[in-house]
DNA sequence: ATGCTGACAGGAG
DNA sequence: ACTCCTGCCAGCA
């Protein structure tokens, strides 16, 4: 039974691979959800350790202003719009992704 | 064991 | 309105 690294970031790993195609979740909203609402830089720690065991799709991550980081993800930013947008999120010409369209929200 | 860093968030100026 | 700084939590050296 995989150890868990952490029951925080088990639960992380448990939000971030359920989340719908087409949605995306700020590191402060995953934090909240996993218990520790100040933990959202622990979550994209979680994200830089993720394990592909996961199916972690990190590309719906995103901070809370719907942008992505600089480019440290799994192949780069640029790449990351390409995904969401298959996906059927929408970018603003901000480059940022319109979070007020798809922050997905387990509930309400 | 201690200290530093780090895919962030939120408050203050 | 925007920008800068601090705070928090966990992993890693």
């Amino acid at each position: 039974m995989r150890k868990a690294p952490s029951d925080f970031f088990n639960h992380v790993y448990a939000i971030v691979a359920q989340i719908p195609h087409g949605c995306v979740l700020t590191y402060g909203q995953i934090a909240a959800m996993a218990g520790n609402p100040r933990a959202a830089r622990i979550v994209g720690y979680a994200m830089n350790s993720a394990p592909d065991d996961r199916d972690l799709p990190c590309h719906r991550v995103v901070n809370r202003i719907g942008e992505m980081a600089p480019g440290l993800i799994f192949g780069g930013a640029d790449r990351q719009r390409a995904m969401l947008e298959a996906e059927g999120v929408t970018f603003k010409p901000d480059g940022c992704i319109d979070l007020d369209k798809h922050l997905w929200w387990p509930k309400k």
